[in-house]
DNA sequence: TTATCCCTTGCTACATTGTAGTAGACAGTG
DNA sequence: CACTGTCTACTACAATGTAGCAAGGGATAA
């Protein structure tokens, strides 16, 4: 169950997806639009592709499909802040965490729970 | 002179590079190496294409090219604090900028720039 | 000083990701 | 029932990620 690497455009995805799902492609575009100049079928193939790569789940629903993620926002921003501290701020990972203290990002719960996936691959 | 966006094989490379440069593909190969698993040619291939990019400059030495930076480490470091703020801890630059202050990552004087750097593109 | 060896370089290759168009399926509406 | 708009599947092509191979040039051992 390792977590694979996450690319930008999923966490373009992923974070429309955690804040309302499950969602469809066309509810996902509107909102990755705002900070993209995707096309609509751009997202739509992320979308897909994430699936296969179980990063999303689809099930039919009315007329198009609903999309909901297989990795918890906390999993999935973990990833980040590793790379990030580990990559590029050279600092230790609650520095980091403590951040989104400040932050609108996460919930006070999810931060709880980044701080425990962090901790436990702190080597 | 807008700065491209740099992708995570470039950071990789220009964080070696801005340690010591110039420096030839063998010796940041080297470095590269301990948080990697790429090949030799893998690290040739990317300082390659990243002269091409303009992102780095190669000149001859002796035997083999060295390669020197075209882009600052706050330059660099400042694209990716906006991805980080913009897209994923949803704060405002500051609060990235003053955890360098707690790394090892950037002198006082490069934090300056940084801040310099980011406050201009602070809409 | 030449045959050999090792390193660097240039070129090539192939998988994945980034971006998007097109055609067919399907559903709502006059 | 025909039309129109939307969704989906399929396809395509450029950029990035990863790496091998062959040729050239310097170091070295005989």
């Amino acid at each position: 169950m390792t977590l694979p690497d996450l690319n930008k455009s999923e966490y373009e995805i992923l974070k429309v997806i955690w804040k309302d799902e499950p969602s469809t492609v066309r509810s996902v575009h509107d909102q990755v639009k705002l900070s993209t100049s995707w096309a609509y079928t751009t997202t739509k193939t992320h979308m897909d592709r994430m699936v296969k790569r179980g990063l999303l789940e689809r099930t039919s629903a009315n007329n198009a499909y609903v999309y909901q993620s297989k990795v918890s926002k906390p999993e999935g921003i973990a990833k980040m802040v590793q790379y990030f501290a580990d990559k590029v701020l050279e600092v230790n990972y609650s520095s980091i965490v403590s951040m989104f203290s400040h932050s609108e990002a996460l919930s006070d719960e999810e931060i709880q729970k980044l701080n425990a996936i962090l901790e436990e691959k702190n080597d």
